[in-house]
RNA sequence: AGCCUCAUGGUGUAAUGGUAACACACCUCCCUUUGGAGGAGGUAUUUCAGGUUCGAAUCCUGGUGAGGCUGCCA
C-alpha cells in the first residue's frame, strides 16, 4: 500500500461516532449501539429533524444496532394524533425503519410514577405548594442562588400522601408540583429543585383521562431512554445544561434498567428559512403559507411536495456534517443535492411556461412530424420518445428579444436558433396586438437542418425548447422562490416575521403549454423541463387539471449574467 | 453578571502534535442540439496574545467574540 492509499483509508469521523467508537472500545453497553428519535407530536417534522433522524438511524445501521421511534408525549395540551400520523409518514418516507420499536413516553407513565415514589421515599423529591410566580422567585437568577422552598422539609410520609392525592385529582390544576430535591444554589438552573410532575387536567391523545398529573420532559426523557436501553441519546445543544439532571435521575433512581449517554450536537439551520416549530406554526396559522406541506415550507412534507427526494435530503444532511458549532448552512447546498439527484434520474421533457406563438411560415399546413427526443442524456437506458412538431408552436417569451442584447443567443429578428430536436429556424417577422404585445413570431425553417440529419451541420449559438400548439396540453405551473427576503429571519429582531416574507415566493402560471407526453403525469412524478428546471406533479394535480411545482430551477448562467 | 458550550476560506465541514483539505457558493476559460450536465483553472482560511515543543489549527494560560440557561414547554 502506498502513502496515498493509506491516506484515503483515514475516514473522517464526526465527534459523535468518535465517542461511540471509544465507548465500544471500552466495552460499554456490551458492544451494543441503540439510538432513537424522540419527536414531540406537536407539529410537523422539518429538515432539521430529518438530519437528526438520519443521524440516529444511520448510526444504528453502521454499528449493526437498533433504532427506536419514540413520541415524547408528556404535554397533552399541545399534542395531537394528527401530528403523530404525519411524523410516522415522514420518517418512513425518509427510508427509516423502526421495525417493531414504536414507543410513546406515555407508555411509561406508570413506571415513571413508581420512580417518582422511589425518589420521594429516598428523600429526594417533595411536593411543593409554591405557585408559578413564587417558584420563579424562589428559583433565583443564574448569578444568584435561589431560596429553599418552605415545603422542602415535608416528611416522606406526607409527601407520599400528597403525591398520591395529586394523582387522584384531589387538587386543582397547578396547585402543587412534585419537585426533585437537588441544589437551590446550583449555577445550573436545571438543578434548582426542578419540577417533576405538574397537575394538568388535559385529555391525552393516548392515555385519555387516566392521568391528571403529567411528568416533565426532564423526568421522562432519560428514563424512557433507559427503559428502551438506548445507549447513545443524541439531542441538540440546548439540552447541554440538562445533561447533569439527565444523569442525576439515572444515578438516583433505584434499579434503572440501563445507563444511556446523552450527546448534544448543533441543530441544522438554513439561510432564508425559519426552523422553529413555533414560527412554522405561525406561518400556517396566519396563512402566509397553505398549510404545513406548502412547498415553500422547510417541513419534510413541504419538501416532498416541492419535489425533493429522500435521497437528496440524505445526501444533503450528510454534507452538512455533525458538530457542536452553531451555524447557518446555505440553501444552495440543499438545491445542489436535489439537482444532482434529479439530473441523473429525471425524465426530460419540453414545457413552455410563458408561451408566445411561433408560426413557421414555410412549413406545410397540415404536416405533423414525430421527432425523436432523448429522455435523459445522463442515462441512455431511459430511452427516447416522440415529440410532435407542426407549423404552429409555442416558445418561451423570454427566448425572444425584439432588440437583442449582444450576448443573447436565442431568437430575434433576422437571427437563427435551433429548435430542440427539430430544425433551425430564422425569425422573419412579428405580429403585435393592439397593446403592442407580441402576438405571433414568424419564422422560416431550413428543412436541411433537421435534428440528426447528416447534413444538418449548420451551427447556431442557441437552442430553445418549444411545444406544438395543436398538440400542447395545458397545465398550471407553480414557481417557488425563497419564503423570506432576510437571510436570517430568526436573527432579525427589529422586524416581525411577516414583514420579512418574500412577496414573490409563489408565482402561479395558469396558461402553460406542455408536450403531450405529460398527459398522464401522476402526482409525485418528477421531470426536468429542459432549460427551465425540475418539476414535481403536485398532490392536488388531476388528469383534467395538471399542476406542476417547480422544485428548483436549472443553474442559469444567462440569468446570472443578466442580474449583473 | 454566574455557569455551560463553541471559535478553520463567503457558507458548512476535515486535518486526532508533522505539507491546512473537501463540498457548496463565487470568478475565468473549454465543451455543448438544455446558457443544463461535464472538463480545466482561479480567488479565499486557522479569533487574538502569550506559553510548551525541533514542530501547534490541534496541548496550556489569559483575552475577545458567538450561542445556550433564569416554563408547572420540549
Amino acid at each position: 500500500m502506498n502513502n496515498e492509499e493509506s491516506k484515503n483509508e483515514v475516514i473522517s469521523r464526526d465527534f459523535i461516532r468518535t465517542i461511540i467508537d471509544e465507548d465500544l472500545k471500552e466495552g460499554k453497553n456490551s458492544g451494543k449501539v441503540h439510538t432513537r428519535f424522540p419527536p414531540e407530536p406537536n407539529g410537523y417534522l422539518h429538515i432539521g429533524h430529518a438530519k437528526s433522524i438520519l443521524l440516529n438511524y444511520g448510526i444504528s445501521q453502521e454499528y449493526g444496532g437498533k433504532f427506536n421511534l419514540r413520541f415524547d408525549d408528556t404535554n397533552p395540551e399541545k399534542e395531537e394524533t394528527e401530528y403523530v400520523d404525519s411524523i410516522m409518514e415522514d420518517v418512513k418516507w425518509l427510508g427509516v425503519d423502526w421495525e417493531d420499536r414504536l414507543f410513546f413516553a406515555s407508555d411509561y407513565f406508570d413506571q415513571l410514577y413508581a420512580w417518582a415514589i422511589n425518589l420521594i421515599e429516598k428523600g429526594l423529591a417533595y411536593v411543593c405548594d409554591l405557585n408559578p410566580a413564587e417558584m420563579r422567585e424562589y428559583r433565583g437568577i443564574p448569578t444568584e442562588p435561589g431560596k429553599l422552598s418552605p415545603f422542602r422539609s415535608r416528611s416522606v410520609k406526607e409527601n407520599l400522601e400528597l403525591f398520591e392525592k395529586m394523582k387522584n385529582g384531589e387538587f386543582p390544576d397547578g396547585a402543587k408540583t412534585l419537585r426533585a430535591m437537588i441544589d437551590m444554589t446550583s449555577p445550573n438552573m436545571n438543578l434548582r429543585d426542578p419540577a417533576l410532575y405538574r397537575i394538568k387536567r388535559a385529555h391525552h391523545h393516548r392515555t385519555g383521562d387516566k392521568w391528571c398529573i403529567y411528568p416533565m420532559y426532564d423526568f421522562a426523557h432519560g428514563q424512557s431512554d433507559s427503559i428502551e436501553c438506548i445507549t447513545h441519546s443524541i439531542c441538540t445543544l440546548e439540552f447541554e445544561n440538562h445533561r447533569p439532571l439527565y444523569n442525576w435521575f439515572i444515578e438516583h433512581i433505584d434499579n434503572m434498567p440501563s445507563k444511556p449517554r446523552q450527546i448534544e450536537f448543533a441543530r441544522l439551520n438554513l439561510d432564508y428559512t425559519v426552523m422553529s416549530k413555533r414560527k412554522l406554526l405561525q406561518l400556517v396559522q396566519e396563512n402566509h403559507v397553505n398549510g404545513w406541506d406548502d412547498p415553500r415550507m422547510p417541513t419534510i412534507s413541504g419538501l416532498r411536495r416541492r419535489g425533493y427526494t429522500s435521497l437528496s435530503l440524505k445526501n444533503f444532511v450528510e454534507k452538512t456534517g455533525v458538530a457542536k458549532r452553531n451555524g447557518i448552512t446555505e440553501v444552495t447546498l440543499l438545491e445542489d443535492s436535489i439537482r444532482k439527484d434529479l439530473n441523473s434520474h429525471a425524465q426530460r421533457v419540453m414545457g413552455v411556461v410563458n408561451p408566445v406563438k411561433v408560426i413557421i411560415t414555410n412549413y406545410p399546413e397540415d404536416l405533423v412530424e414525430e421527432l425523436e427526443a432523448v429522455n435523459n442524456p445522463e442515462d441512455e437506458t431511459m430511452g427516447k420518445r416522440k415529440v410532435p412538431f407542426s407549423k404552429e408552436l409555442y416558445i418561451e417569451k423570454e427566448d425572444f428579444q425584439e432588440v437583442p442584447h449582444k450576448k443573447f443567443h436565442r431568437l430575434s429578428p433576422g437571427k437563427e436558433v435551433r429548435l430542440r430536436y427539430a430544425y433551425i429556424v430564422m425569425c422573419t417577422g412579428l405580429v403585435k396586438d393592439d397593446n403592442g404585445e407580441i402576438a405571433e413570431i414568424h419564422c422560416e425553417y431550413d428543412p436541411e437542418t433537421k435534428s440528426g440529419l447528416s447534413n444538418s451541420g449548420k451551427k447556431v449559438k442557441g437552442t430553445i425548447h418549444w411545444v406544438s400548439a395543436k398538440h400542447a396540453i395545458d397545465a398550471e405551473v407553480r414557481l417557488y422562490d425563497r419564503l423570506f427576503i432576510d437571510s436570517d429571519p430568526s436573527g432579525n429582531k427589529e422586524k416581525e416575521l411577516s414583514e420579512l416574507l418574500n412577496p414573490k415566493s409563489l408565482e402561479v402560471l395558469e396558461n402553460c403549454k406542455l408536450e403531450p407526453f405529460l398527459k398522464n403525469a401522476k402526482s409525485g412524478d418528477k421531470f426536468q423541463f429542459e432549460r427551465r428546471g425540475y418539476f414535481n406533479v403536485d398532490l392536488d394535480s388531476t388528469e383534467d387539471n395538471l399542476i406542476f411545482n417547480r422544485t428548483v430551477s436549472l443553474k442559469d448562467s444567462w440569468a446570472k449574467f443578466n442580474k449583473k
